[in-house]
DNA sequence: AAATCCCATGCAAATCTATTGCATGGGATG
DNA sequence: CATCCCATGCAATAGATTTGCATGGGATTT
């Protein structure tokens, strides 16, 4: 949950109308505590409201493009979508289990990632540094 | 290209037949110095020699279930895959150009990754850490 | 040698995720 | 009022991967 993101202002921080349907995508991926898929994030907005899936893609790229949300690649076949790097949301690494497909976020410092030589060094253009955990969570271990 | 693996020998290490599919697939993934996708892989195969894409399919999940092969998620929908680490190949984090979707590996050190304190504190069972950069290449900045 | 079994492979179809093309309708603007 | 833009919906398509079922060759057993 983030009680501290305002998602109206940070759509329109972004120039983007704050659409009915934009603010609730927003809203679902803000409010939970990690990242989720386009599947679930349309499974959980059908409920409360009428919403194509096709919207949910479009808007999902359109947050992604404008760096609002964070598209992350998971050991599995679907992306998930987590709240981009602001000031509330510290960049941070997954961890991924492949038995239940739940993907949690690790506290940023948990794995200590030093990619400055890397930005001062590398000859092409470097948006983000993903760092994912994979393996089995403590309750499929069970 | 890797010079120093036998695929042979990788293979019977992991106690599987070394059918000639088997090896033809290790080889274009080892003597690549780049991850590759599973149609790339296929289509590279096909030049030479008659397979099936299914069985191009069958023979990565064998790989990599017996840890000869890791398979690594990019910024796109398609999985690639590299040799895993093993006596000649450490672990590295790659870099992913999202406009071409060339896949490259970076040394072991550009990124340094402390993971010592996860390892020993994460209530479940770790199976790797993957570290991956995503950007715009330098052929594809010009 | 014949019968049996296992397993690698092939082929077709299905599945899952995501994207594209086209239509519509509401709100803003001229 | 006429026009334009754009968010959305619906249907179809695309791309990657997986599944089900058949086959055939080699090893093993009888």
């Amino acid at each position: 949950m983030c009680y501290q993101c305002n998602y109206e202002d940070l759509l329109s921080a972004a120039r983007l109308d704050a659409t009915g349907n934009r603010l609730r995508v927003l809203e679902v991926i803000g409010n939970n505590s990690y990242p989720l898929s386009a599947t679930t994030i349309f499974k959980t907005l059908e409920r409360s409201c009428s919403i194509n899936r096709v919207t949910v893609y479009r808007i999902l790229d359109l947050l992604v493009e404008h760096e609002l949300v964070d598209r992350i690649s998971t050991g599995g076949r679907a992306f998930y979508y987590g709240m981009a790097p602001n000031a509330h949301h510290h960049p941070h690494p997954h961890f991924y289990c492949k038995r239940c497909g739940q993907m949690d976020c690790l506290t940023p410092d948990s794995l200590s990632v030093d990619s400055d030589g890397l930005w001062k060094t590398f000859p092409g253009r470097i948006d983000k540094v993903e760092v994912r955990v994979d393996g089995i969570c403590k309750n499929c271990m069970k």
